[in-house]
RNA sequence: UGCCCGGUGGUGUAAUGGUAACACACCGGCCUUUGGAGCCGUGGUUCGAGGUUCAAGUCCUCGCCGGGCAGCCA
């Protein structure tokens, strides 16, 4: 077993696992484990705990367990247990044959409960859950005890057998823990640890139970099963430690060790999974997949890599502060791997004909393109040049303000791998519409690597005759505020919703070789961004989805103009 | 007016009592057949006030600010 952990620098959890190693609390045994609860998708801020849980795993050379918390079956599908592990694998984690389920343990589980039972450390009780809350005190106020506080450990275990047995209907009766309804800690005011739930069958014991555990009594008990050493959630579980810890104690099992650390948030994203879900079933976006959500699912179908959000997790570290990272670390972790992977390609999303008036009606040129300049050894490829272009209509303006310097009329621009071209006259249609522009080139410019600065500019083009149409599904941040939970009094987050979100556009012109592009294949198409081929294509119907913009200089000069 | 946890450049994370570091963003500059990529540089004295110490972001005290907690959710 090989041991790395000697590198600094380490965060506080680790620092604490180092000690414990150092001191035999747990025989120098490292085990975590992700306990996701399969009632949806998993998204970036479960990726920052799979990658805390399963990289600790593999640096202290322990393991990582895979288990599903499934303790609720209201709310509870299987769907969402084969979509969990289908993104865990995708983000390149494997928890072997280590794939278990809370809902295995219930028998143990109720085992345990009669245990504690008859230590007097528990009991039925009959109020309703409003009496419950209304007994329960509030943070400045003690709690009431329960009239049924008190009843024999006899009675506890004929009703609580009965509660299985399904003898009382739903919510009439609880089985509670007896600790301290004055407790300054309100958890700790004799809290639930089995509630009846007949109405819906659980999505794995069907009708086999009708009392499920509820997450205090259930997740310590599912970890000191699975001889897990550190136990690691989020922050708000803090208040939920001490309860933990008790119920381990009263019992006398084996007792993991329980670590909080801050959730993941970014700024232009929302990331609970109510709101999640909420968009998806008000249609505001096509599915838990649909590229602009911050789902692991949606990552992929945008077009991220497992290896960008796994150096994002670990770029982001982990402490107990609350925080907010901004979008575009995530987004710089992409462009970076993507700009070494992926290989280049002209296309244009919004073309506009170019006609080389000096050159041969019929003539065509291949011409020699870089696949991939940060990587020389993928070669080149050739590109078809003729006497009528697509060129992005972005790159042309008539009156072109000060630091535009793309093509204008009487303007001399550079061909990407081709040629110079100098616009000699803009045609217009009746409607005052730029139709086309007509140009003229210099015969001599091919090739001409090393000639300084004729023009600014370089611009991509593609070969009217040779081209293909594709679809292009331009992707821009879902919401338009840092915050989108930021709204005005009586209002939702969908406010802040993004209405230019999602652009279709059809009719798009790429370079021939896509046309052989397969879905999930990644390419940059030039001066643009980053594009996957999205699974929607069919032959002669591909469709690439923008997985992010290219850094553009010119866009920010733009905005600088527009605001000043 | 309760309990718990936090507070280091715009953002996130380091500094383990000894000259505040790294990344992203931003702003300059260099370079470039992608206004891409790459390279170089400018921003902070660590929430505040005291205290301990030769020495404090780090330890102590008191404030201030932020977050969490009153589900038979997790």
């Amino acid at each position: 077993m090989e041991n790395n952990y000697s590198e600094k620098p380490v965060d506080f959890i680790r620092e604490i696992i180092r000690q414990d190693i150092a001191s035999g609390r747990f025989g120098a045994r490292v085990h975590t484990r992700f306990p996701p609860e399969p009632n949806g998708y998993l998204h970036i801020g479960h990726a920052k705990a799979i990658h805390l849980n399963f990289e600790i795993a593999k640096e202290f050379g322990g393991k990582c367990n895979l288990r599903f918390d499934d303790t609720n079956p209201a709310k509870e599908e299987s769907e969402y247990v084969e979509a969990i592990k289908q993104d865990i694998k995708w983000l390149g984690y494997d928890w072997e044959d280590r794939l278990y389920f809370a809902s295995d343990y219930f028998e143990k589980m109720y085992q345990y409960a009669i245990e504690l039972i008859k230590k007097g450390k528990a009991y039925v009780c009959d109020l309703s859950p409003e009496e419950i809350r209304e007994d329960r005190g509030t943070l400045t106020q003690p709690g009431k005890e329960s009239p049924y506080r008190n009843r024999s450990v006899e009675e506890n275990l004929e009703l609580f057998k009965r509660m299985r047995n399904g003898e009382f209907p739903e919510g009439s009766r609880t089985l509670r823990a007896k600790i301290d309804m004055s407790s300054p800690n309100l958890n700790l005011r004799d809290p639930v640890m089995y509630r009846i739930i007949k109405k819906v069958p659980h999505y794995r014991t069907g009708n086999k139970w009708c009392i499920y555990p509820s997450y205090d009594w259930a997740h310590g008990l599912e970890d000191s099963i699975e001889g897990i050493t550190h136990s690691l959630c989020s922050l708000e579980y803090e208040n939920h430690r001490p309860l933990y810890d008790w119920f381990l104690d009263q019992l006398g099992l084996y007792h993991p060790r329980q670590i909080e650390f801050a959730r993941l948030n970014m700024t232009y994203t929302v990331m609970s999974k109510r709101y999640l879900a909420e968009l998806v079933e008000r249609k505001i976006v096509n599915g838990w997949d649909d590229p602009r959500m911050p789902t692991l699912a949606g990552m992929r179908r945008a077009g991220y890599t497992p290896e960008a959000i796994r150096k994002f997790c670990k770029h982001i570290g982990v402490a107990k502060t609350d925080s907010v990272v901004d979008i575009e670390l995530l987004e710089h972790f992409v462009r970076e791997h993507l700009n070494k992977i992926c290989q280049r390609k002209m296309v244009v999303i919004n073309p506009l004909k170019l006609v080389i008036e000096n050159y041969p009606e019929e003539k065509t040129e291949q011409l020699d393109a870089i696949n991939n300049p940060e990587n020389p050894e993928e070669g080149k490829r050739k590109i078809p040049f003729s006497r009528i272009l697509f060129i992005e209509r972005d790159d042309f303006m008539e009156n072109p303000p000060e630091k535009f310097y793309r093509l204008a009329p009487g303007r001399e621009v550079r061909l990407r791998y081709a040629y110079y071209v100098k616009c000699t006259q803009v045609v217009k249609d009746e409607k005052g519409d730029i139709k086309e522009i007509r140009c003229v080139y210099d015969p001599d410019s091919r090739n001409m690597y090393s000639d300084k600065k004729r023009s600014k500019a370089i611009i991509h083009w593609v070969s009217a005759i040779h081209c293909i149409d594709v679809e292009v599904r331009l992707y821009e941040r879902l919401f338009l505020k840092k915050d989108p939970l930021d709204v005005p009094e009586g209002s939702d987050f969908t406010v802040n919703i993004n209405p230019d979100s999602l652009k279709i556009v059809t009719g798009c012109k790429a370079e021939p070789s896509l046309a052989d592009a397969k879905p999930n294949d990644r390419f940059q198409f030039e001066r643009l961004g980053y594009f996957v081929c999205d699974p929607d294509s069919a032959s002669g119907h591909i469709v690439f989805n923008r997985t992010v913009s290219l850094k553009d200089e010119w866009q920010k000069i733009k905005k600088f103009f527009s605001h000043p």
